[in-house]
DNA sequence: TAAAATTAGATTGTGTACAATATAATTCTA
DNA sequence: TAGAATTATATTGTACACAATCTAATTTTA
């Protein structure tokens, strides 16, 4: 067994199967006007608004030199703005429009068409995200459960 | 169950860990001079050398917008060299130099010392390895089985 | 066999990623 | 409480990724 060969690597299928499902997420983002990182972004606010831009990127794994344009993109199409929070003006906080909430509906079929495309089934999705969150946790990329 | 909360989606983990698992290969691939993406095409120069371009593409899932400045970069790092294919002059044929052939050896204990950082037994190694390999399969992922 | 289609790479443009650095606001601490 | 350390974000520079387009070489086919 060859450790240097290409099948023997682990980290290789990740990198080209995140790839490739963000390939297929293209077609179903792009008539929302959004890239998969964008896509991201607007999952966290939709899932609790109002939120610093610090908060996201630990959720996401991003630093600001990645979600600053990010942002940035979101703020341009209309989905989002930034305010400074009054308690500490370091912090960026950003903030759903009235058009990034209405998204919320026209992407509520997006995981449903992806999870088609893949063609999984049930008890494969459940068997693949347990082994991914438990991969997670070891690389600790889990997130810590939090009260706020 | 929310379909569009980010701890229902089955890419966010595969991308979050394919992003981590390369930042941790970047301290043993920094003193070799490589970024991941360059050290995939040393390891598919080190299987097979002499290799069109459009193969290593094709293994590595990466089009020519991708991988010609990856090579560009090895060209100037002096591990490969390019030609072309006299009996094919589009083929753009990549071949190691003895720096690159060289490079293979200070290689050698990559995988394994990633393996250290990752922390996974031998059976978790087996069991994840079967889950990608499945998956890479049934996104058509997989390589062909080629005989040349 | 000449025009059409295909193939191999290169180029351009947009959008991440991330290390390193910079700046300003806040918190810590001697 | 003033200087030091920390924190939040922005900026710069390098390096992918990939869609779209382009050019040139080869193959197909009418």
């Amino acid at each position: 067994m060859n450790p240097l060969h290409l099948s023997n690597q682990l980290c290789f299928p990740f990198y080209s199967i995140s790839k490739e499902i963000i390939k297929r997420y293209q077609p179903y983002l792009a008539p929302l006007n959004l890239t998969y990182p964008q896509y991201l972004v607007m999952l966290v606010l939709w899932e609790a608004d109002h939120v610093p831009l610090s908060k996201i990127g630990k959720r996401l794994q991003l630093d600001s030199g990645t979600l600053t344009p990010v942002v940035k993109k979101l703020i341009v199409n209309g989905y989002v703005e930034k305010s400074r929070n009054p308690d500490d003006e370091r912090q960026l906080v950003i903030k759903l429009t009235e058009r990034g909430q209405a998204l919320q509906e026209e992407a509520r079929d997006v995981p449903a068409k992806i999870n088609d495309v893949l063609g999984l089934s049930a008890e494969e999705y459940v068997r693949y995200k347990e082994m991914l969150d438990d991969l997670s946790v070891k690389l600790g990329l889990a997130e810590e459960k939090e009260t706020c």
